[in-house]
DNA sequence: CGCATATCTGAATGCAACCTGAAGATAGTG
DNA sequence: CACTATCTTCAGGTTGCATTCAGATATGCG
């Protein structure tokens, strides 16, 4: 996922560059609107976030213009104002969320996946469900089913799979994998989950690719 | 609350779909009138809100449908169309209310909780009803009750409860839930409501995602 | 107003799931 | 055949949840 944060804070921009990083979305960091409609009509962002108030004027203004634009991508607005009024505002010219200064990162994180999930699943129609061979993952739902039985799953081995059925096909490399399921480990205990998981949704879902990583068979 | 919204307007789909999810209620999104018809016969919902501009057919058509298949469910249009003409035609077909657009939040708001009680006042009285497994919660009623025998619920578990079961076999994440029930509370008390709430309804209604929050078993 | 009951909250304990690291077995590669 | 990467098993340690309980707060009733 790529994402476009425009914010002038930088304690809340670093550390959400981290954690955008940690998690394995691609993210451009402005800390003024100058030159941000440029970026969005020259590359592809899933999502945007977006301080209100910033050194070289509103961000409303932008959020505005992108609008009458005609990008429908999904804005997440970031704010210390509170008022309803501020909040209909908000939601009038275009905001798809609101999320009042100071938050909690993992909200922020909660939020931004549910707007992109709500606008791809009414724009491409696909919902985030994601299939490869016989398995299928419901991101939304954390569900995952083998030929339509349920599987549990536990929090671990769920983004691993996650990470590979993603881009079925493509191998990741175990250095990929451990940044995006295994904050802590070091070593080999990446096999001993890719065994755990292959125990509970078949062998043949993941393919091991010698010397590089895993892959999801599609 | 649920709602079943056909919108095709992406800016004003998002921000109803987000004052919804604020307000707690469920809101299905569609943006055209195809496969309308087999929802409303399939799910239950408390009020439509019916765009008339629409991408593949005239909104009226689905309206008219609804009325003739002897659906009397409160409908609210949004139209840009202004004239007395289609005001009145949109009455005689069936709609509850008729807002032009642009309109207010607030004031979107407060016309569907009008129609809402209007109808839930005259019509089948019996309908906010959630069910998952041998569970059934009436959320007008504030009554629940477990294969049919009545359970009594502490007000806290009844939020718990009414939040886990409008979605289903979704995860709930500790935040969510503790953000829907219990305002005031830090740490681990919501394990204990869900101690005692399993107490009441069964152990089986309430699975454990472990890391990560609840789900009620559908 | 004062008492009784129901409910909520926070802390403490024990248990089970989970993650991790190590170590031997196995399979792929040159 | 030797070497290395991966597979598989297992035990130790950590974390999160279940469960209990007592004090605090709210609610209803006399």
């Amino acid at each position: 996922m790529k994402i476009l944060m425009i914010e002038d804070d930088l304690a809340i921009g670093r550390a959400l560059l981290a954690v955008f990083q940690d998690e394995g979305h691609a993210c451009v960091w402005l800390r003024m609107t100058a030159g941000a409609m440029e970026r969005v009509e020259a590359e592809h962002f899933d999502a945007v976030i977006l301080d209100l108030s910033l050194p070289d004027g509103d961000g409303t203004e932008l959020l505005q213009a992108m609008r009458t634009a005609g990008y429908s991508l999904p804005v997440l607005i970031i704010t210390a104002r509170d008022s309803l009024q501020d909040r209909l505002y908000g939601f009038d010219i275009g905001a798809d969320d609101y999320l009042i200064k100071p938050f909690e990162i993992p909200e922020l994180l909660v939020r931004l996946r549910a707007i992109v999930r709500r606008c791809s699943g009414t724009m491409d129609a696909a919902e985030h469900i994601w299939t490869a061979g016989a398995i299928t993952v419901d991101e939304a739902r954390m569900q995952v089913s083998r030929t339509g039985v349920p599987v549990t799953l536990s929090k671990t081995e769920f983004a691993l799979l996650l990470a590979l059925i993603k881009q079925p096909d493509r191998v990741l490399t175990r250095a990929e994998l451990e940044k995006r399921a295994l904050p802590h480990s070091e070593g080999q205990t990446l096999d001993v989950h890719i065994f755990n998981l292959r125990k509970k949704i078949g062998e043949t879902a993941i393919r091991t690719v010698r010397g590089v990583g895993y892959m999801a068979q599609a």
